[in-house]
DNA sequence: CCCCAATGTTCCATAACATGGAACCAGTGT
DNA sequence: ACACTGGTTCCATGTTATGGAACATTGGGG
């Protein structure tokens, strides 16, 4: 193997960062010592180096954290714009297969925001989200978004905007779980008559899922096409996505 | 000097992981050859290792942007968290200093969302905020995004909230050229009648405005103790801010 | 109050690894 | 076909990272 690759200082010091980063949470120097099995003077030396680029930060109580390279990028307007870049392939697939709208979605405060869209294919169709404040449990985005606890679902009555509308708590609740087992969510009527989506998560590379992407067009198309085929062709495109972000769902032996 | 630090390889690449991620667009390799004065086979060896790490990725164009990692972190709800933590000595300061409440705001999309707050130590005083939705222009936070292009007004008729909320845009436009000029942005009675606000700029490394932090209390209190004073007391403060994300506004000698 | 344990950092001899110059390869324009 | 820009691979060299052990520092616990 190492058909000699060079930069082993600065592989490590990148394991340590994408540790730090991956894991919400900050961790602890030593957690990180015997998690990657360096020696503890390397592991030291190499975290003060990640620590005068600001690429680390040790808070008060010692432990790491993302410096404030990742806040910058965090902080600017753009930072979200990549993950479209990032997606679109995968989206663009999607629009061919089900010729739908194809909406890119992530959580921001306690609200689903739409940061990228593929226009159907027919001339009538969902037409431009990006933006638009909607009802979040009436989506597919944010039915996937509360199932896999990237939202909060908000105290208060549930808005209704059709006589579909989940309006129950309980029964949302039981919805979300029923979306978690399959892996997708539908959202049928539940909007606007005639408008049907369907949506799946997209996942980090702790698991975590940070974004949905989904599938929407009139409700009667949406149904030929069929929900679950639909739902499964998501599941399925968007775990390449997550394995671009370094996901990887129970890593399947097969191909080296 | 160089007590003899170690890493330098670390500190090589994360140089050029600050460059690429602080400067907003794509870098070129070239760029980054001769902005560090690296050999261009040590640049391709250190930029390849950060590839495979995903902390940066190389687009279509064969540019160099932000890896996967930066936008994991990005697309955490928590990642805004961190800016709050950062900001809040700086904000507690001028909640002492001030005895009003404190707010703390970063653009996202094409709005100005509130991410923090330090509550006022009167009994009378600014509630939270926090999540609110309100017409941008008519509050400090707002118009020092604006300002410093943090944030596009969208088209359209400027909401009017009260006899003070600015309406016509080409007095906006000259407002925020004094806002600028000044380094401050106040907001009295526009948003609501009693309420006014004094807000001012964080800057990231490259000067780029981030985000914005507020006083804002009872128009007659904040008036009492003196607008220009107020916001001459933020952008001091948020020097110090802006510093430990790296800005550094014309270097003064001074100190080592 | 002292001693021990846990957690990190500094030292240092060793050699492994990063380094940069030059050769090399791939496009691109002329 | 040729020169030129932009980038990668090769390789001998010695600079620089490495890890074990010694050395701080902190924090309990008896």
């Amino acid at each position: 193997m190492s058909t000699q690759m060079g930069s082993q200082a600065v592989e490590r010091a990148s394991a340590l960062l994408s540790l730090i980063v991956e894991s919400g949470a900050p961790r602890t120097f030593s957690s990180l010592v015997d998690e990657l099995g360096l020696a503890k003077s390397t592991t030291s030396r190499l975290l003060q180096a990640l620590e005068r680029s600001r690429l680390v930060h040790r808070d008060r109580t010692g432990a790491f954290r993302p410096g404030v390279l990742f806040l910058v990028h965090a902080a600017r307007p753009s930072a979200l714009h990549d993950l479209s870049e990032l997606a679109r392939p995968t989206m663009e697939r999607l629009s061919e297969l089900s010729r739908e709208t194809v909406n890119l979605a992530v959580p921001r405060g306690n609200q689903v925001v739409q940061i990228d869209q593929v226009d159907s294919r027919y001339l009538i169709g969902a037409t431009s989200w990006v933006g638009v404040d909607v009802p979040a449990h009436c989506t597919a985005l944010g039915k996937v978004l509360y199932a896999y606890g990237a939202l909060q679902l908000p105290p208060g009555d549930l808005e209704c905007r059709t006589p579909h509308s989940p309006v129950d708590r309980r029964q949302f609740d039981h919805a979300l779980v029923e979306v978690r087992r399959r892996g997708w969510a539908a959202a049928l009527d539940e909007l606007e008559l005639g408008l049907a989506a369907v949506g799946a998560p997209v996942r980090a590379v702790d698991g975590t899922v940070i974004a949905a992407v989904s599938v929407s067009g009139p409700t009667s198309r949406v149904n030929d096409f069929g929900i679950p085929k639909l739902g499964d062709l998501l599941v399925a495109e968007l775990r390449g996505l997550s394995a671009l972000l370094g996901h990887h769902p129970a890593r399947k032996e097969g191909v080296a």
